[in-house]
DNA sequence: TCATATACTGAGGTTACCTCACAATGAGGG
DNA sequence: CCCTCATTGTGAGGTAACCTCAGTATATGA
């Protein structure tokens, strides 16, 4: 560490300043959260996807995680380097590719999803069931549209 | 636009799910009311920094926006190439250099902080006065510490 | 069938970070 | 007063995660 002080002096308690500080922190955590198995997050986001489907095209990768298209020709270069997805042509379109999970990719994606909610759940522990709740459909509508 | 479908099919009700696309949401449009000025939110974020405390040392700016020193050379340095800070040796402290706020810089800094005001008023519109405040200090418990 | 659109990828660029090394300066102890 | 040690900013050079543009292969529709 090279701040021994630590944090910002003003905290700027304005709403939109507090709603960045939470995403923050959640994201610092997660990230932490999937340190052991040395993935990025993004790599991590882009194992979910695929799996989810179970095979993707890379285009509805980038989609998903709203890259373009040559990007995610690289997300998955590092998801198959490290045996976690494989390409095959896809059988319905000669043009496409799918990324599908190996086994082994499988697996760690669904490690992965336990670590994650677990995180989520250390995070939000803090409030009371129905704080949740509230807070929930506050953020819904925020988003809603 | 590459993605005529928009947005993700599973809208992942997931509190942690929510409240990073309302801070995703909030920071775009923060992004676009900067876009007229061709200011990048990091240059933004320093250029505020700066102009709080009207001039600040480099090392301060890092620390503020949680950077490595060099880097908040770097951001000084766009910054001074826009004509908005200024570097003057720090009187105190002959190792040090502050970035002091030129004129420019310092009514840009005031005609930002304003469209951020406007955007986040926008933001927190479709909330009753008393719910925002309920947001807040949920937001509050969950960084709290 | 032939123009036009779409899917991926190679080549090469950009941005916002980083570490490491270093010169200049400050601060504290002997 | 000197000597060590910490700290400040910056040059050099690197990296990660994006991007655009061009090109090839394939699909689609008039």
């Amino acid at each position: 560490m090279t701040d021994p002080r630590g944090r910002d002096r003003a905290p700027e308690s304005e709403p939109s300043e507090l709603l960045m500080q939470a995403t923050r922190a959640l994201r610092r955590r997660w990230a932490q959260s999937l340190e052991p198995w040395a993935l990025a997050p993004h790599e991590a986001r882009a194992l979910r996807v695929i799996c989810e489907s179970d095979g993707a095209r890379l285009s509805d990768v980038a989609a998903h995680l709203r890259i373009a298209p040559r990007s995610a020709t690289e997300v998955v270069d590092a998801l198959q380097e490290k045996g976690l997805v494989e390409r095959t042509p896809d059988p319905t379109d000669r043009r496409a590719v799918l990324a599908v999970p190996t086994e082994s990719g499988h697996s760690l994606a669904e490690e992965i999803g336990a670590a994650r909610a677990q995180v989520s759940r250390d995070f939000f522990a803090r409030l009371e069931p129905g704080e949740w709740e509230h807070l929930t459909t506050l953020l819904r509508r925020l988003i809603a549209d």
